[in-house]
RNA sequence: GCUCUCGUAGCUCAGUUGGAUAGAGCACCGGUCUUCUAAACCGGGGGUCGCACGUUCGAGCCGUGCCGAGAGCGCCA
């Protein structure tokens, strides 16, 4: 039994209690969590539901106390049930039996069970940077945002497949291949040679790109034949099979592998790599079309201003006479929108296209895990270990400014498919990262008048104005092992680079997590790479310390403590009534309560309740740590206790930094 | 012009489906290391929840209007 299933034990028997008095169901019952431990654990404001109720049935006025009291001695029948109290105007507050719960917490650890009304399998689309330059802290939102999400979901015991698109044949890779040919002169030998003496020297194939990318951004706009270049080029990437596409296909490959390595040092990783070029070599879109004209959900537009082109025709406003919301798909000249592939992914994403990728393996983690990746060529191709796509579920992390073509995409593959419906596509959309003013300058960025004005600038590849993911890492880890050498200089120099590492990691993703989705990153270096406050590296360090007590503790005596709880009830029951123990208490229950903030996470698709859940956790911790001391506890039966607390804080603890791809260090 | 998001402490942000005295971090002031790690803990000041009206037992949250900020609205991707 878990606390969440006690909770809805007593819901039903609230339910049935109202039901009841009432007559009829009242539909919902609500739980809230007291603002004190000092208020119970739970609390029922049905009696206000109730009493409302009941005057607008009979007109008579209700005392929501009266009424209260009715339920009250139902619930105090259940045996978990310690206290019910009648507070305030007439909340229900439930007080449970805390020596049976801590039993409990001492032992529960995710993944939870799966709830019965999951979709089945759920796929998670992240990441999805062009490749065609480095990722910056802005696309790192993204992935953690989406590897987070993962997490969560896998916690909650739903299987998931995380894809990273990629687009390899876009205008952006066409852009640097333009630089590349048109303005270094290079073929794809020169590139491979550039590439070899780049890694010799330590540097970043993407990095460059980065650099070329906005070199190309500039001279486009004072050099008319290099714009006619960048169409010409995006022909050929998009065509394939000769010089130019295979030129582009080494610069975006080699992208993908710097940005896959970028990740993998925040500890993100990815199942399969589905690309543009597939879906266009493979014909997905031609068959999505047929399935269109099929079913009758797609329409050639015969006059207007959308004549020969095909659209489907969309409602979202009225007052649109002309068909101005009709969502174009395939252009007059033929060629298909970007939102029109975009619907035969997401089709595929969700097994009804009736086709499948080929497949091969792309690299190999160091943990041995694979990511594979598609292909057209029937020669490399194997065959998968598992299938891919045809998922229940697909959530898109996107930010957004996409909102509306991922609408289209929504509703598009429901009005084609109703027997799946919308609830099948779920944009995971979130706000983007900028620059403040000062971490714009501080990049070395120029600015002018008008924009030193402005709470925030926006980052851009193509202007090369951003904060470049590795460097932020860099940059972090160099921070962290100034103060890991400073506090533990007797320790081996690789295990002080490896907690240094596990620190940086800690305090980017939890920085990138704190913010709710729709709440905009104004980036400033000072905040990012803070050590102190609501940061990663607090919530690590209350883990750490919990661990150390058990590094010199008896592990016997701290098996014995845990095996023991049931035989020292009494005591329990006593000093968790001492003035204290609401301090001790309120570390249990909070504890406990990771399952629940997991299921939130979930159906609000929102991390962030993860994250502050665990600093909540770090501080009830961090305070109980400060209070009781384990180690030279003399009462046998208290300290017991206290290494029950310490042991359930710190699992849980544990459990939601895993939960956010943050690793617990040895020592800090 | 239309659509969406946002406006909460000096700054950056939380605020569970409408519930109890609106919270946290930073900054500022004061205290706590001979201790299981002080990347910590305790205390203090600081609020017209943008403004107005409405809905109701109850509104930071819901509705309407206004003010202010941002984003999206292409036969681009």
């Amino acid at each position: 039994m878990t606390l969440l299933e006690l909770q809805d034990q007593l819901k039903t028997l609230v339910r049935a209690k109202a039901t009841e008095i009432y007559g009829e169901d009242p539909g919902k019952i609500a739980v809230e969590v007291p603002p004190k431990t000092e208020f119970g654990d739970l609390a029922f404001p049905i009696a206000f539901e109730l009493a409302k109720r009941l005057k607008a049935s009979t007109g008579e006025k209700q005392n929501p106390r009266k009424i209260a009291e009715e339920i009250r001695s139902d619930l105090l029948a259940l045996e978990i049930v310690q206290d019910v109290q009648i507070a305030g105007p007439g909340y229900l507050n439930v007080f449970l039996d805390r020596p049976k719960l801590l039993n409990l917490a001492v032992s529960s650890e995710p993944p939870f069970k799966k709830s019965p009304d999951s979709p089945g399998k759920i796929c998670v689309e992240h990441t999805s940077v062009n490749p065609n330059k480095a990722a910056h802290i802005g696309h790192l939102r993204n992935s953690v945002l989406g590897d987070t999400f993962v997490r969560i979901l896998r916690s909650a015991g739903e299987d998931v497949e995380i894809q990273n698109y990629i687009d390899n044949t876009g205008v952006q890779v066409a852009d640097v291949v333009v630089g590349f040919i048109h303005m270094e002169g290079m073929d794809l030998e020169a590139i491979k040679s550039l590439d070899a003496k780049l890694q010799s020297e330590g540097k970043n194939f993407d990095f460059y790109c980065w650099d070329l990318y906005t070199r190309v951004g500039i001279e486009y706009q004072s050099n008319e034949s290099l714009v006619e270049k960048r169409a010409e080029t995006l022909h050929s990437i998009e065509e394939g099979d000769n010089k130019i596409s295979e030129l582009a296909d080494y610069v975006a490959t080699r992208n993908v592998e710097c940005i896959l390595k970028t990740m993998e040092r925040i500890s993100i990783r990815y199942d399969l790599l589905p690309r543009e070029s597939e879906i266009l070599h493979l014909h997905f879109w031609q068959k999505a079309f047929e399935m269109m004209k099929e079913r009758k959900v797609i329409q050639l537009s015969e006059s207007g201003k959308h004549e020969g082109c095909w659209v489907m025709p969309f409602e979202s406003h009225e007052g649109s006479d002309d068909h101005e919301n009709d969502k174009i798909l395939v252009r007059s000249n033929g060629t298909v929108t970007y939102t029109g592939k975009d619907i035969a992914y997401q089709m595929w994403k969700l097994g009804l296209l009736g086709l499948d990728f080929k497949y091969r393996p792309f690299t190999t983690y160091k943990n041995g895990q694979e990511v594979w990746i598609t292909t057209a060529n029937d020669k490399r191709a194997i065959a998968p270990k598992r299938q891919y796509g045809s998922a229940g579920r697909v959530y898109n992390v996107i930010d957004t400014r996409q909102s509306y073509p991922q609408q289209v995409v929504k509703q598009g593959v429901a009005t084609i498919f109703p027997e799946k419906g919308e609830a099948a596509s779920v944009h995971l959309s979130y706000e983007m990262v900028a620059l403040s003013p000062r971490a714009a300058e501080e990049l070395g960025f120029k600015l002018s008048e008008e924009d030193r004005q402005k709470s925030f600038i926006e980052m851009s590849g193509r202007k090369g104005l951003g904060v470049k993911a590795d460097d932020m890492i860099d940059r972090l880890e160099k921070n962290a092992l100034e103060e890991v050498s400073e506090r533990n200089p007797d320790l081996e120099k690789d295990k002080q680079e490896n907690i240094a590492r596990q620190i940086a990691v800690g305090a980017l993703r939890y920085f990138l997590l704190k913010f709710t989705k729709n709440t905009v990153i104004v980036f400033d270096f000072k905040e990012a790479t803070a050590f102190e406050g609501e940061t990663g590296t607090y919530c690590q360090n209350a883990t750490v310390r919990l661990n150390s007590i058990f590094r010199k503790l008896d592990s016997e005596i701290a098996n014995r403590a845990l095996d023991s709880l049931d035989s020292r009830r009494e005591k329990l029951v006593e000093y968790f009534g001492e003035k204290e123990g609401n301090g001790l208490w309120a570390v249990v229950i909070l504890a406990l309560r990771l399952e629940e903030s997991v299921k939130q996470a979930i159906t609000q698709a929102e991390p962030a309740v993860i994250a502050r859940y665990t600093f909540n956790l770090s501080k009830a911790s961090n305070l109980f740590y400060q209070k009781h001391r384990i180690l030279d506890e003399k009462d046998e039966d208290r300290q017991a206790l206290l290494i029950a607390i310490a042991e359930t804080s710190r699992r849980a603890l544990t459990a939601s930094l895993a939960i956010m791809g943050i690793e617990v260090p040895e020592r800090m």
